[in-house]
RNA sequence: GGGCGAUUAGCUCAGUUGGUAGAGCGCCUCGUUUACACCGAGGAUGUCGGGGGUUCGAGUCCCUCAUCGCCCACCA
């Protein structure tokens, strides 16, 4: 295998084994009914485009885990899907019709239809080719999309049950209404802004002519569809004057002046205008009151015939002209610059019309109980845990859920009128004409449901239900539910109420929230503003392995991320040096040969790097298990590149070419380095799955994919060991430092040099690796220059060297450790530490403090020398 | 207005149960002894956001302030 390329190319690489794992079935869930199922839905894409860089964190991520569980002995699916997502795609297909000069309305909505169908086989080829260019081990066989019609058998039982069972009901209230896409939202698909904007305030004349009452507004051209004023019953100003008449001005309309706990006193002249249709709190108003509540803004927030001889304008326009108006006929008294909150749709951008509407609703009250219960038992868990804090807070306050939408891509709400508008909810007209008995049935609702209504059946609807499938009840309730903080309420809380009410049982074990991948300045990535970055331009130049490790290895409890282009590259160079370094180990084995222990002892680096392995193994399964990937990723390469390459493989070099000595690093390296690619499998597959069918190992499986965990013995373990080695690697950095300050290139062996102490044997350790010719044990008779380190004492012999140098060196070296020395002292001079403080500490500390004082004496008699 | 998170080396971030601060990148000096210059050896760099408190001892626990970010909230 030395014919490896000097550097590593993941494309031709990465190209070849995806196709290779499935074909041999690796992507479907093992079916020996013995294996413990390890399930995870994913979070299924939009079909609106494709992938970006926080998919590329979000599904390699479960891609991970699932590769993580099946080399634990699991039965792993991951099952992969699509989301229509009602709103967003619909206004994708609507802007691409506008492009060819037409439009939704104009060609029907059985047109439309077929239209977004044409768009989402395209769209959605596009995502299923980016999965597995990141390297996701989906089972596509069981692919879900969330129109399928068995999916829609599922979004139906739900719909009619609850509509049975009085959970779904029709009501009039004030939505929010987005004018572009002309639908409905839901609370939490708005964003709330302040923009600046101007408070208006406008006299009401009584009808009799005594006065006049002043009321403030942000918005002026909503006045057309008053109904009322309203002032607080305490309010001193207005006493006496409740229940008196006003002249609504432009349109002299007459409205009554009422008392209502709504408005606060406080603000401006504590008078609010009433307009019921277009604001929820003046809808509340209007309910308690008994007031008419005339609509003045139609679907596109235009104003109707209600607004009199303003009808037709939009409703900007229509508020600058009223503004003049009242200006010229002495109607507006002020003007002031306002911050006004706002709210604007997530998908259109544009500002939410609040708008009285007859919409579909859904209590979620009576579901959120048992959701709560089951998060607050630990039977649902959140990592990192204070994400289980914001989904209660929102659970306990929930608020009825708008599920209608004024759309045409989705699922069409299984509600069927008959001629008298009586509503049944069936699976069909059939179903509903028996059900409606012999009043006839005669339309169906134009309606759809909110996309996450069918998006909350995921983790049971696409296991098959309603059916009880073998699927479901293998599969079902699923282990991980990995998704970002963004969709807590949206989607995550969904799925727990849906899962617990129609399953009995939860959903899913554990919510991993993962982080948002921002800019390299901690800006948003967005398409809009220019600030995305292309993940499969990124696998273009660097790899896939390399991406995922990138976003992978900054993922723990942190909120945020930063993508940069320095960090790709530091991935990138440690997937070269893993190849390198492999390619250097199979350069050393036989071709074809298992090397074999036989009777050769280990030496004590050698158990070093094995307690290392052994080390790194635990900390790696660890941190897989609690969802720490930054840990896992740290420790795989610290132990790759600062242990294994750094120091093992050159200390094992000379031990390589001596034919009595190589077996023992041989069998240490192949041993080490197959355990590390499998456990570096879940972060890199490509790169592990290349170069573990390099190996020339015994028992070699046909894929590095579908070998289990490796199981390190335990007696690797050895702490002494350890400290005995890292004690010899530190006098070899001593050394080497001594070999700089003499001006020995490392190219150069230093001819002679001092060791006295003693390192247990390991002394050629030293020799070897600070390049020394020839390494003595004690002192040298000639000048010399010295180290003290770890209990050893290294000389030098001089040639020609600075002397002033040198002191000044001694100095600095005696200054720090005097420094640290009356640091020590202090504290033990202090009885109240001394009693206080854990025995061990202060042990240590005596101990340090002897060590500094031996080590300055010493610096003082070398200084000697050079004086 | 409420809640959460962040603030540690020039940059991006680690820092386990409180015991005298670490990594990668960048920077400086050297450089090809069996892989890798996408590399190796050596080196410099921090009043751990400010202030107070608890403690023998605080980056770590408590209080407070500041700055930044996110989420929630019906003030016209």
């Amino acid at each position: 295998m030395t014919n490896m390329e000097t550097r590593y190319d993941a494309s031709s690489v990465e190209s070849k084994w995806y196709a290779r794992w499935e074909e041999a079935g690796l992507f479907q869930p093992d079916p020996d009914p013995s294996k413990r199922p390890f399930t995870i839905t994913i979070p299924p894409p939009n079909i609106t485009g494709s992938l970006h860089m926080g998919h590329a964190l979000c599904y390699p991520i479960q891609d991970l885990f699932g590769r993580y569980q099946r080399m634990q002995g699991r039965s792993v699916l991951i099952l992969p899907g699509q989301d229509h997502a009602g709103i967003a795609t619909q206004s994708v297909v609507e802007k691409n019709l506008r492009k060819e000069g037409t439009s939704g309305t104009q060609i029907g909505r059985d047109k439309f239809v077929e239209r977004v169908w044409e768009w989402r086989k395209e769209s959605g080829d596009t995502i299923l080719r980016q999965f597995r260019r990141l390297g996701c081990a989906f089972d596509w066989s069981r692919s879900r999309f969330t129109l399928d019609e068995q999916y829609h058998d599922a979004v139906l039982k739900v719909f009619v049950d609850w509509f049975e069972r009085g959970l779904i009901f029709r009501g009039k209230r004030v939505v929010n209404w987005d004018p572009i896409l002309q639908t409905s939202v839901s609370d939490i698909e708005t964003e709330r802004k302040t923009i600046r904007g101007k408070l208006y305030y406008i006299r009401y004349p009584f009808a009799d002519g005594s006065g006049s009452v002043t009321i403030a507004t942000t918005r002026p051209e909503t006045m057309l569809a008053d109904v009322a004023v309203a002032v607080h019953p305490s309010d001193k100003r207005y006493e006496g004057k409740v229940g008196k008449t006003l002249v609504l001005p432009l349109m002299n309309r007459e409205i009554p002046l009422l008392a209502d706990q709504y408005p606060d006193p406080a603000f401006g002249s504590g008078a609010v205008k009433i307009t019921p249709a277009h604001d929820p709190n003046d809808y509340q108003v209007g309910v308690r009151h008994g007031l008419p509540m005339p609509v003045l803004l139609d679907q596109r927030a235009k104003v109707t015939e209600e607004g009199g001889a303003y009808a037709g304008l939009d409703r900007y326009e229509a508020r600058k002209r009223i503004v003049a108006d009242l200006e010229e006929q002495g109607f507006l008294e002020k003007v002031e610059d306002y911050d006004i909150p706002i709210l604007i749709s997530d998908r259109s951008k544009e500002a939410i019309e609040p708008l009285l509407s007859e919409q579909w609703f859904c209590d979620q009250a009576t579901l959120a109980q048992p959701a709560i219960e089951v998060v607050r038992q630990g039977k649902i868990k959140f990592t990192p845990a204070r994400y289980e804090k914001i989904y209660t807070d929102w659970m306990e306050n929930i608020r009825e859920w708008c599920i209608s939408r004024q759309l045409w891509w989705g699922h069409r709400i299984p509600i069927y009128y008959t001629e008298d508008g009586t509503p049944f909810a069936a699976l069909n007209w059939e179903d509903a004409q028996r059900k409606a008995g012999d009043k006839r049935i005669v339309r169906q609702d134009e309606d759809v449901l909110d996309t996450w209504f069918s998006s909350g059946l995921w983790p049971f609807a696409t296991l098959g239900w309603p059916e009880e499938t073998d699927d479901l009840k293998r599969f079902y309730p699923t282990d991980l539910m990995v998704t970002d903080r963004n969709i807590i309420y949206l989607w995550v809380a969904r799925m727990i109420m849906m899962g617990l009410d129609f399953r009995g049982e939860r959903p899913f074990e554990d919510v991993f929230i993962y982080a948002t991948v921002l800019t390299e300045d901690g800006r948003r990535m967005s398409k809009s503003l220019g600030t995305g970055v292309d993940p499969m331009e990124v696998i273009e130049k660097i790899g896939a392995d390399a991406l995922r490790y990138t976003l992978l290895s900054q993922t723990g409890s942190n909120q945020d991320i930063r993508y940069s282009e320095k960090k790709t590259e530091e991935a990138r160079n440690f997937c070269n040096k893993i190849w390198n370094a492999t390619r250097f180990v199979l350069m050393n084995v036989e071709e074809g040969g298992h090397p074999d222990l036989g009777g050769d002892a280990l030496e004590d680096v050698d158990k070093w790097l094995l307690s290392r392995l052994a080390e790194t193994e635990k900390t790696v399964r660890e941190a897989y298990e609690s969802y720490d990937l930054q840990v896992a990723c740290q420790a795989l390469y610290k132990f790759f590149w600062s242990e294994l390459c750094d120091w093992y493989i050159e200390v094992a070099k000379p031990r390589l070419t001596d034919p009595n000595r190589k077996n023992v690093p041989q069998w240490v390296l192949l041993g080490c380095l197959d355990t590390f690619l499998r456990m570096l499998h879940p972060v890199m597959p490509f790169l592990t799955e290349e170069l573990y069918s390099f190996l020339p190992i015994e028992k070699q499986a046909p894929f590095l994919m579908s070998t289990p965990w490796p199981k390190v013995p335990a007696t690797f373990h050895e702490p002494e060991i350890e400290a005995k080695i890292e004690r010899v690697f530190e006098v070899t950095r001593a050394l080497r430092a001594l070999r700089a300050e003499l001006g020995i290139t490392p190219g150069q062996a230093m001819p002679e040099a001092y060791l006295d102490g003693d390192l247990g044997g390991a002394e050629w350790i030293v020799k070897s690796q600070a390049w020394v010719s020839d390494l003595k044990s004690g002192v040298p008779t000639e000048t010399h220059i010295s180290s003290t380190v770890a209990g050893v004492d290294l000389h030098v012999p001089l040639g020609d060297i600075d002397k002033g140098k040198e002191i000044e060196r001694i100095d600095k070296d005696k200054a720090k450790k005097a420094d640290d020395l009356s640091k020590l002292e202090a504290r033990l001079a202090d009885a109240v530490f001394v009693e206080r403080a854990k025995p061990e500490v202060v042990e240590r500390s005596r101990h340090q403090a002897e060590e500094l004082r031996e080590q300055i004496a010493k610096l003082e008699d070398r200084r000697k020398l050079f004086e």
